[in-house]
DNA sequence: CTTGATGCAAAATATTTGCATGCTC
DNA sequence: GAGCATGCAAATATTTTGCATCAAG
């Protein structure tokens, strides 16, 4: 587990690189999700946000222009899945990959080893060299299969 | 390759186990997908939709209507990368992964046991019943490497 | 101080919905 | 014919932008 105090140094570096001043909102964002395992929409995160801190002002569209600052900076990650929009999680060193309840939408994510491994192979094998993947494991989590539907 | 009329064969079953109506601008719309191999938004393929068929009525919010409609059938995918929205492309076939090659779009598909095994094996770990699942390596191709760029 | 950041509200986009009418089956 | 699908426009939802003001450096 990345420490949360080496993330916010991460922004701080990316901030100062970028010339560009840190603030207490973009801090409070980086540490809800931070704090707060899950996927979330830009608007639960407003919400998040502004519980968390009842005294700091915080709008929306700081919301959205930190996030997409964030994103940028491989801070957090963003993915998008049936219906839904796009929903943020705080982004993790490792690489992981997501199983997806195609009934309830939870999202969970795994990482395997073999796979990884894997992955590398095929890539080698066609003479590839990988840059990136992603893969997504959909089906019905077991709480959604018990309870019938 | 899968041919369009297997396809649109998939989409009529679909239709009827689900008792809806076969109509041109559902076809429309997967067989423009199926033509233009990449990733469009809902707004483009309305586009593509309207100048492929310029005689056919369409509108907005029946390509919204149909892509969800394709999507649960498994006939489109949609995908989201960083700041764009969703964007929908043609189903692949599901028991192949694909490697995509980032510089000229080349995507080649390939199938390996022991990932297929593998995730199996992850999807029971988490009692999680598969039920399909989506896999791409990202990358420059071998031709893109020699080649420069 | 200088310059970027913020909140707010308005604007721009994107997506969904209600409904009269048109098409499949 | 019955009932789903469609187009249209209106309603919502989502995201971005302009701008006066605030605050970090």
């Amino acid at each position: 587990m990345v420490p949360y105090e080496s993330l916010l140094q991460e922004l701080k570096n990316a901030l100062k690189r970028r010339k560009l001043k840190f603030t207490k909102q973009r801090e409070a964002i980086l540490q809800t999700l931070f704090e707060n395992e899950g996927h979330f929409s830009p608007e639960e995160i407003y919400g998040m946000v502004k519980s968390s801190y009842p005294d700091m002002k915080i709008g929306i569209a700081t919301v959205y222009r930190s996030l997409s600052l964030l994103e940028e900076e491989k801070l957090v990650e963003s993915i998008s899945f049936g219906k839904e929009g796009k929903r943020y999680e705080i982004g993790m060193k490792k690489h992981h990959d997501h199983l997806i309840c195609t009934v309830c939408g939870e999202i969970t994510e795994f990482c395997d080893e073999t796979i990884e491994k894997q992955q590398e192979r095929v890539a080698e094998s066609f003479d590839f060299e990988m840059t990136d993947h992603s893969m997504r494991i959909y089906g019905i989590c077991s709480k959604c299969r018990k309870h019938g539907k």
